[in-house]
DNA sequence: TAATAGATGAAAATCATTTTCAATTAGGCT
DNA sequence: AGCCTAATTGAAAATGATTTTCATCTATTA
């Protein structure tokens, strides 16, 4: 969350803490929407120095592994999509407009034993996000940002 | 499921059952595996006509819209890969040999209400994917086929 | 059988992501 | 403060998946 939490993270993991990573979490964690890869790299060009499409490609990379980051599936044609930390929770995305709200308290436990049970599967983690339309766009059309 | 069926859906919409689409089809209902249009595309070329990859995609366009195919979407980098028909269910996908086994009685009705109530939100439909190992992959080790 | 909307396939175009590689730098250690 | 080195960066090229184009073909209906 905080900078000091991130920066020790990172080096905690044997990675740096670099100006294009900074930038990069600051613009991912002041955006209320999932950014594609390509958003964070236009976002930054017009600020920030010339940072390159690879270096946000590849910073994403060390953040997502190393759990700062959330992926958004569901949408269009599958790209990842990405969006700011958190604990354990999934998330509502709107067919409208795009944007996502997070919701935790899941409760897949019971059913993961269920199928657990029925398949002899263990079950390591699970992929759960709705999709809908938020109360904007159920009212007034609103077109995809 | 039956060709009648498939080919009745089809004409339904408005599209033709083609060779090809009848081809692909074959190929999908008779796999176990959840297969890439790379796969399919290999699978055709060996056995059946000269059939283009594109038009692999195009039917596989054509009959997920129809509702005929199930897409999974965790793993390696988010692909969409595709796998055969039922009703509403999900998957439990394999890390280790990427086996997908089908699962229903999702029973997310009533975290679909207690999120709607908390977001405002009208939510449509929902991804629910797990991810594990199955029984032998837990076992001895197996590789990705 | 003729008419036609829909379908096909090869090639080119797009688009996202990864790899390569030489140059730069953050962070640990004197 | 200065050095060392592994990590990082960025440009360009490579890869790979998917889509578009367009001329040709065909399944289906009348
Ligand atoms: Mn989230
Ligand atoms: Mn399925
Ligand atoms: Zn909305
Ligand atoms: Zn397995």
């Amino acid at each position: 969350m905080t900078g000091k939490v991130i920066a020790a993270e990172l080096k905690r993991r044997g990675f740096k803490l670099t100006p294009q990573r900074r930038a990069i979490i600051e613009v991912i964690s002041h955006s209320q929407e999932h950014l594609t890869p390509a958003d964070i790299y236009a976002k930054l060009k017009s600020k920030h120095s010339g940072i390159g499409l690879v270096t946000v490609y590849r910073a994403l990379d060390v953040l997502e592994r190393s759990g700062m980051l959330c992926e958004v599936h569901i949408g269009d044609g599958c790209r990842s999509y990405l969006k700011r930390p958190g604990g354990h929770h999934h998330h509502l995305v709107c067919k409208g407009c795009g944007k996502v709200v997070d919701f935790s308290d899941c409760e897949l436990d019971d059913l993961e034993q269920r199928v657990t049970k029925e398949t002899g599967f263990r079950i390591d983690r699970h992929l759960l996000e709705f999709l809908g339309r938020c109360p904007q766009c159920q009212a007034g059309r609103r077109e995809k940002s």
